[in-house]
DNA sequence: CGCGAGACAAGCATCGACAA
DNA sequence: TTGTCGATGCTTGTCTCGCG
């Protein structure tokens, strides 16, 4: 006896196959209907679970089968609430190198085509890479340093913008007490009452000499190598930064000094601007320091 | 001039996100 | 697990500043 659909035509090994068919036949007009009581049995057979996400552990509800009346977990149930959660990685490095080991290791051996050469333009060196990045970054050289080698003849430049913002922020940096460093004139580092300490050249180390000295007669309570400074206006109006050399603490007065070998139109300016706000400043030229040091019975 | 440090440009590694 | 893409931050190296 043959088997045959009475929807689509098809002929079946056994009763029971054509039965099974012919409740799915896709020409079977009830299918629809069979669907919905199929789906509707199933949901009696499940039961509501609600859990909480082991990623962002916000509450998603999942169905869990019931046979025998006993909930059957297996270890495909969902974890996450999202798909965006269940793809959130949190690797450690350790985790990441293995990852990215197993998988270079996997595409050399496959020679799936993800790889590329190509060859800087400039020292030549063949460097491997993707594709992708070849496309995307249009490669052509194998470092840093190559390709600023390439762009030499067309090197970018500051922008007047890029250029007073440097300047503001260096000036500001000088106005809340950033400290001076290099300069013509040679750091030099000088043994004082309160240590070493480093200097400009050899007229600071000369005067630091003379206030140890001054210091040991009690001529003065102390002395300092100041970070004090001012602001004042250069020659051509622009706001500067004067920082002064020693600072002095007498019974009386604190005061000044600023050693120098020869004096800028600066240097007026500035030293004008200090009296004007206050501060009381000597200016030691070699002559004085010369003077100082016959006084004090100094060697040099 | 020499220094320290921020601005800037561009390459590159890494990671999240997504899909299969 | 494998593959890809885009965003992001780090790295490298130079430019530029103000100070003495």
């Amino acid at each position: 006896m043959k088997h045959i659909c009475k929807h689509c035509g098809i002929e079946k090994e056994t009763s029971s196959i054509l039965s099974g068919h012919s409740v799915w036949c896709l020409k079977n007009p009830d299918i629809e209907e069979h669907k919905k009581n199929l789906s509707l049995s199933l949901r009696l057979k499940t039961k509501r679970i609600i859990k909480i996400c082991e990623r962002c552990h916000t509450k998603f509800e999942i169905y869990r089968k019931i046979k025998n009346e006993r909930e059957i977990i297996t270890s495909k149930e969902r974890k996450c609430c999202s798909r965006k959660c269940a793809n959130t990685r949190k690797y450690t490095k350790e985790k990441s190198k293995t990852v990215y080991e197993k998988v270079s290791k996997t595409l050399l051996t496959q020679n799936i085509s993800k790889w590329t050469f190509f060859f800087c333009k400039i020292c030549g060196k063949q460097k491997k890479t993707t594709i992708s990045k070849l496309k995307k970054y249009n490669k052509k050289y194998c470092s840093r340093k190559c390709s600023y080698f390439a762009s030499k003849s067309n090197r970018w430049k500051h922008t007047k913008e890029s250029k007073n913002k440097i300047s503001y922020l260096v000036k500001e940096q000088f106005r809340k007490g950033r400290k001076i460093s290099g300069g013509k004139t040679k750091w030099l580092e000088v043994n004082t009452n309160r240590g070493k300490i480093k200097v400009q050249g050899s007229y600071e180390v000369r005067t630091c000499h003379i206030l140890d000295e001054m210091e040991k007669r009690k001529e003065i309570l102390f002395w300092e190598y100041t970070n004090d400074r001012i602001q004042y206006l250069d020659k051509n109006s622009k706001q500067r930064s004067y920082l002064f050399d020693f600072k002095i603490c007498t019974v009386k007065t604190i005061y000044y000094i600023e050693t120098k070998g020869y004096v800028k139109e600066n240097d007026l300016l500035k030293w004008n601007e200090a009296q004007k706000q206050g501060y009381v400043l000597k200016v030691w030229y070699k002559k004085d320091l010369e003077k100082q040091e016959r006084r004090l019975n100094l060697s040099v």
